[in-house]
DNA sequence: ACATCTTTGCAACAAAGTTGCAAAGTTTTT
DNA sequence: AAAAACTTTGCAACTTTGTTGCAAAGATGT
């Protein structure tokens, strides 16, 4: 079931290697976002530390994943659905953690308002991340 | 010019600590939010690391500071204004980091708009991020 | 000024992230 | 399909960031 793992390599011009395989097998697989650790923890020995924050970044640079902000300072990296430009600012949409689970969801059709900035600011990208509870959670 | 530092320090039921006063300080005169290596480097060798951590966490736990979320994995601090209940969801403002200087900027007038979420969702907190070029850094 | 309670600094540690380099693996060329 | 050229990996060593326990120093209330 790799099939789309390689495909997706090969198209941002990378070679394919196990490490790349299986890491991004793993966000094809994951309903929310990933933090490094997560993915550490999930490889278990098979990898180096090293080799996993090369990838990711990597992943980041080719505009496969994209990094999720939080307050919690521990990176989250989500799949890039429509393949955003590689290093550009991609999709604008909602993120959401749940504080119960810790899952992070990438919320695809709800986007981003426009905010009117005072003057002399000027945008460029724009994150919004909601936290509340998930609909796995709900009580 | 300590005065307002000492009111706040009060305010909160905290000891009135010099490295409290400083840290404060620090923030009362900082257009922007800071970081804990901002202020371990404004602050030299004056104060040991350990308590700038906890300073910080004291800060935020009595509601004087809020953190900003970032994708940079650096936690940013910036004085809540109009003081936000210990440790609640606090101030729906927008937040803006300029990708030039580096400076956080909290649009205190600028207000986070309600997202519609998915069904089973529960919007606790939204947090807005910007980035962009702040009103010094344009052309 | 004393007793009590809180905060600080030190030391030691744990976790997270980075860099250089030789070995292993992938891709391209012939 | 083998060799050459290039890329990625794993290791070691290191830096940075964050945490915990505890005795000494400092702040507060009486």
């Amino acid at each position: 079931m790799q099939e789309s793992a390689i495909i997706t390599l090969k198209k941002h011009e990378l070679s394919v290697t196990d490490t790349r395989k299986k890491i991004l097998q793993f966000f094809l697989e994951s309903a929310g976002a990933l933090t490094h650790a997560d993915i550490e923890q999930q490889m278990g020995a098979a990898f180096d530390r090293v080799t996993i924050y090369r990838t990711l970044q990597t992943f980041v640079e080719k505009g496969i994943i994209h990094t999720i902000p939080s307050a919690d300072n521990a990176i989250r990296y989500a799949l890039c659905k429509d393949n955003c430009a590689a290093g550009h600012h991609h999709d604008d949409h909602v993120h959401f953690m749940c504080d119960d689970c810790g899952t992070t969801y990438c919320l695809d059709h709800v986007s981003v308002p426009k905010i009117k900035l005072p003057k002399g600011f000027t945008a460029n990208q724009t994150d919004l991340v909601v936290s509340g509870v998930c609909h796995k959670c709900e009580a």
